[in-house]
RNA sequence: GGUGAGGUGGGUGAGUGGCUGAAACCAGCAGUUUGCUAAACUGCCGUACGGGUAACUGUACCGGGGGUUCGAAUCCCCCCCUCACCGCCA
């Protein structure tokens, strides 16, 4: 969420960028500000007030010390009414509290300045291009490959759990070992270090990254525990440095984590969910950044080269879009989506969300670090996939297949063991 | 699942009603001494929200919430969490 600060010391700015993400600031802004003055006043009286007591309560001490017990009583009564008083301030700026939360809570990030205006992902900005779209004598899309090599069992993971839940089997399952360690060492040769975090978090996790209170529903909920299973490493990750204070000199912070993901996702249907294409469950390798915020656009600029080079490894053709503001999270700042061309379903998909959340993320989660001033400052984080598997299969499935089989990258050879799939 | 113990500052850990925002030690920071390193010594060393140009200052916070009291880290109630041992188990 953003700061009260950034809202009051530039509220005109803040209403101008948050209309490229066709957010209408205005009115909720004067209010927040008008809120923050009554919180503001409240709180000065309510600590005048206990201030008071404060100094009758050790009179009262000093009095009963001394013997002079009538005295005692007589302050005594003197402070029932500050009691009373202070109660009502207490319930006043209680709720006052809640009520400018609930409405900062309400406002997403703020768009960097290079964030294009637009409504949705046809307005997104095209920012290059690599690899080339391989001529294919056939088309098969992957999910007909997957049953062809008998290499991905959608029907089975019906069976055994439920659309959405694919087994891999033999190379297909290899492949997915194969890509996994692909991604890690070469996110870890790039820096990063890798973590395994847990699957499952609680529900101050859920809270620090976002997706709780409004966005429970996208998460599988492990009622008897109160455990939610991750959307994705970024959560696990970037929680552990909630309500923790680097010291500047330990940033950049740098990590990879391999974890499945576990996402409900209701909603979409048809050619967009066949396969691959959408999971409940899969796997990801992500790259979390917890970096200085003067510095923290390099560092974005960094994981989308590094991520560009996993692509380009894997001999895919890929593009880079910056995201419109209409099609960009509620969290971010500025987002870079990596596609790969799926040359049977001759459409793009996505693999990669390279975003940098600057302190919104960290607001929440009270990550700060301490700079040479030694007061705190909220810290900026990022994180990017690094990639997705589901998609990166199917592209590599269907761009890759001959007659023979399905080519492995060169790439990926030492990993898999096998150049073919057959 | 059973039984017991406990949650205090970056860490260890004192503190059972006012002199405690909190001892002491360790770590950290600054400095002095020293030929260097090490050691020793001195000082500083929580966070948030207010007020103030600033020095400084008010309030809150000892797992969370409520209560008793003029006054709560300390007493009472509820909740959460952790640890140990036993049982079960990868």
């Amino acid at each position: 969420m953003l700061t009260i600060k950034q809202i009051r010391d530039n509220s005109d700015l803040v209403i101008a960028r948050l209309a490229v993400k066709g957010t209408q600031a205005q009115d909720i802004i004067k209010e927040i500000i008008a809120l923050d003055d009554s919180r503001k006043s409240t709180q000065a009286e309510l600590d005048g007030n206990l201030a008071e007591q404060n100094v009758l309560a050790k009179e009262i001490g000093a009095l009963l010390k001394q013997g002079k017990k009538d005295e005692a009583e007589v302050a005594k009564q003197k402070t029932a009414a500050c009691k009373e008083l202070s109660k009502q301030l207490e319930g006043k700026l209680t709720d006052i509290e809640a009520e400018l939360n609930a409405k900062l809570v309400q406002l997403p990030n703020l768009p960097h300045t290079s964030v294009p205006q637009g409504r949705s992902a046809e307005d997104n900005q095209l920012v290059r291009e690599g690899g080339s779209k391989p001529q294919l004598s056939v088309k098969q899309p992957h999910w007909d490959l997957a049953k062809q090599y008998d290499i991905i069992d959608f029907e089975l993971g019906v069976k055994l759990t439920g659309a959405g839940f694919p087994v891999y089997k033999g190379q297909g399952a290899k492949l997915q070992r194969a890509l996994i360690s692909f991604f890690i060492d070469e996110n870890t040769a790039a820096g990063y270090t890798e973590v395994q975090p847990p699957l499952m978090v609680n529900e101050a996790s859920g809270f620090g990254t976002g997706q709780l209170p409004d966005k429970e529903g996208q998460m599988y909920h492990v009622g008897i525990d109160n455990f939610y299973l991750i959307p994705t490493a970024e959560v696990p990750v970037t929680n552990i440095f909630r309500d923790v204070i680097l010291n500047e000199s330990e940033l950049p912070v740098r990590l990879t984590a391999y974890t499945p993901c576990f996402r409900r996702e209701a909603g979409s249907y048809g050619k967009d969910v066949r396969g691959l294409n959408r999971l409940h469950q899969f796997d990801k390798v992500e790259i979390v950044q917890i970096a200085h915020p003067d510095v923290s656009y390099d560092a974005l600029e960094g994981m989308v080269a590094h991520v560009e080079s996993l692509v380009k490894k894997l001999e895919l053709p890929y593009r880079i879009l910056r995201l419109c503001g209409g099609d960009m999270s509620f969290t971010s700042a500025l987002t870079y989506d990596f596609e790969v061309y799926s040359a049977a379903q001759e459409r793009w998909l996505e693999v990669s969300s390279v975003s940098n959340f600057e302190s919104f993320q960290a607001n929440r989660l009270k990550l700060r670090y301490r700079g040479e001033d030694k007061k705190p400052q909220l810290a900026h984080t990022l994180n990017g996939s690094s990639l997705a598997l589901p998609r990166i299969v199917a592209a590599l499935l269907e761009n890759n297949q001959t007659a023979e089989g399905i080519r492995v990258p060169k790439a990926l050879q030492a990993y898999t063991g096998f150049e073919m799939i057959k």
